[in-house]
RNA sequence: GGCCUGGUAGUUCAGUUGGUUAGAAUGCCAGCCUGUCACGCUGGAGGUCGACGGUUCGAGCCCGUUCCAGGUCGCCA
């Protein structure tokens, strides 16, 4: 990265290098003035070096030292040498030498930084994305964006050595009701009209399908009008891939190996393949979650059986109104967790609308519960076989409707084992969640809706459910899941009419509405449309799990905040009255 | 939209029962200092206590409203 400006970069230099006269160019990361000597080290990207500067023998560059700050931009031109035994620092990488300059060039004066710009810094967030140029000069924040780079360029370089064409689909796309909230761009020419900004670029990659582009991907910004998260930004980025004369197996195959490719040139993690595969059912049962952190156990077992005749109040009720009873044994956790602790995690359920959550300790002699006189022996033992307990165990029960016992105790079961700290056997747990439901009932809406998106395709044997049971249809339909994390999902599509309108019909489309909405995929798919299907990642997670981050601000260089503002730019902004006169837009009274 | 936490010097924080001139560390500025690397020493500057309103003789502290930031539930095909 040599210029007019400089010959090497800070951290190139090397013991190789004494002797050579250089020219560096970087920023003052700290001054050390000690009177007839003085000490700058200097940064850029590639790191830090020392600088010297000796009265005694460079007097004018010393004076010019004296004068710099913190943060000043500088070019020096020196001599690379070696620092005498006990001066060498080993704290940074080129702590062996330093460069004893000559003249020095003040190339621009800078305020005093209301950050401190080191990885050490302690900063809030909020001061940090007000002043992100200077937060991204950080060495941490640099590392996340370079390795950030290098993983979209792996992607790239796999897609590409596999056939498939990077091509880029409109930002300016067509609003849609199903799915997340767009954002809105209102048109100008064609005034009450409005564009999408795209939630991700589903329709063009099948259309891109249709056009016989065989393999398709992109790494694209999406975007979606929900609310954040610690994880979640309103504008993300997409691994967008799309394949024809595929099924769920090919698509898997070329996905794992790209993906554990990636965290073994990253992380040097070696994942075996195949990654094993787990149906959504079972996740659900075993983990109360669709995607399920497999790292550890205190996995849910289902104890209705044993309570279907009970005395219990809360269990014969819930098992009456068609709930579901399961449990959790926390292991050892009857003698490590204090009452406190325990009615922690009884409030804890509640976040997820579970009425209580009933526990017992397991002791030498039987069970020690507030709700033990409810419980008669038989009762008491079915529990603890099936909960396979032993002394000191903790048992924890959720009974309630069954998707509130799987979400309570699912996350109930996180919590847990963050609380209890345990040690996971891999760093990385890999797994692909398959057969999810085709579709998932609105109580809001009256309706089924898309579980995944309404082009997914139902399992062959599954065909026939679609009119008699839709609750029951499994999708082929797939997630692959990282320690719990959701990294990326996608699906074989329908590639044939009479099924798609069929699809509709279940969603409760007309014919009219669906060919309003999708009518130019559908007429689209009347000109020989090839079997496809594809996969979308989130590259933010991905990059959070690569760099063992759990926010997602530290991976993307210029996130929004909660109020889905920038503090950098102050975006959003106001629009001028005349731009929205020309949209034919009015801004209405609060 | 709901719930929770926070907002005091450039930064990170402390601030007792409501009571004198709001503190500490660090950073910053000046001077001294020839081997520092968290340099050291001496001195100095730096505050609309997020904003508005209220209670009170008196508010950083109590009450109300509001703004900002974070976490979370809802939401996220």
């Amino acid at each position: 990265m040599n210029s007019l400006y400089r010959s090497h970069m800070c951290s190139e230099l090397n013991e190789s290098n004494i002797g050579e006269k250089v020219k560096l160019c970087g920023w003052v990361q700290k001054w050390r003035d000690l009177g007839g000597v003085i000490f700058i080290d200097l940064r850029d990207r590639s790191g830090i070096i020392q600088i010297v500067f000796d009265e005694s023998t460079d007097s004018d560059a010393c004076k010019i030292a004296s004068t710099l700050r913190n943060e000043y931009v500088i070019q020096v031109e020196g001599n690379v040498i070696r620092r005498s035994v006990e001066t060498v620092n080993d704290n940074i990488a080129t702590g062996i030498i330093e460069v004893k300059c000559e003249s020095v060039n003040l190339l621009d004066q800078a305020q005093n930084p209301p950050i401190y710009i080191d990885d050490a810094d302690t900063s809030k967030e909020s001061i940090r994305l007000k002043y992100r140029y200077l937060d991204l000069r950080k060495p941490s924040m640099q590392r996340n964006l370079i390795i950030r780079h290098k993983v979209a360029g792996f992607i790239r370089n796999y897609l590409d050595e596999n056939g498939f064409i990077d091509v880029e689909t409109p930002m300016l796309t067509k609003p849609t009701p199903e799915g997340a909230r767009d954002f809105l761009v209102p048109s100008r020419v064609q005034k009450g009209n409005f564009f999408a900004l795209p939630q991700s670029p589903q329709l063009y990659k099948q259309i891109l399908m249709v056009s016989g582009l065989d393999r398709y991907y992109q790494i694209v910004k999406c975007f979606r009008d929900e609310d954040l998260r610690q994880d979640r930004q309103p504008e993300f980025t997409q691994i967008d891939i799309e394949m024809s004369f595929v099924d769920q197996d090919d698509i898997i195959k070329i996905n794992e190996e790209m993906i554990t490719k990636l965290f073994k040139k990253i992380k040097n993690v070696d994942i075996p393949l195949p990654i094993p595969r787990m149906p959504y059912k079972e996740a659900m049962e075993r983990f109360g979650s669709d995607k399920p952190d497999i790292r550890f156990g205190l996995e849910l077992v289902d104890i209705k059986n044993v309570f279907k005749d009970s005395g219990f109040k809360v269990f014969a009720d819930s098992i009456a109104s068609g709930g579901d009873i399961r449990a959790i044994n926390a292991k050892g956790c009857g003698e490590s967790l204090s009452r406190r602790e325990i009615d922690a995690l009884v409030d804890y359920v509640k976040i997820y609308k579970a009425k209580g959550l009933a526990w017992l300790k397991v002791t030498d002699t039987g069970v020690k519960s507030p709700i033990d006189k409810f419980l008669n022996d038989e009762e008491v033992s079915g529990l603890l076989l099936a909960t396979n307990a032993e002394p000191g165990d903790l048992i924890l029960i959720v009974a309630d409707k069954p998707d509130i016992v799987f979400d309570a105790l699912g996350h109930l079961r996180l919590e847990l084992a963050n609380k209890l700290d345990i040690k996971y056997k891999n760093e990385y747990e890999f797994l692909w969640v398959t057969d999810f439901p085709l579709f998932e009932y609105s109580d809001e809406e009256k309706r089924y809706m898309a579980k995944h998106h309404p082009f997914t395709s139902p399992n062959d044997e599954d065909i026939e459910l679609m009119d008699t049971d839709p609750g029951s249809v499994r999708a082929k339909a797939y997630d692959l899941v990282v320690n719990g994390v959701e990294i990326g999902g996608g699906s074989i599509r329908i590639h044939n009419k009479e099924l798609q309108e069929k699809m509709f019909e279940a969603l409760g489309f007309t014919k009219e509405s669906a060919w309003e909405q999708f009518g130019f995929l559908l007429e689209a798919f009347k000109y020989g449309t090839p079997p496809h299907g594809g996969v979308a990642y989130g590259l933010d997670r991905i990059m959070m799990l690569l760099l063992d981050l759990d926010n997602i601000k530290e991976v993307i260089a210029f996130p929004k905040t909660q109020n889905h503002g920038c503090l950098m730019t102050n975006a959003p902004g106001p629009a001028e009255e005349s731009r929205l006169r020309e949209l034919g837009l009015e801004l209405q009274e609060e």
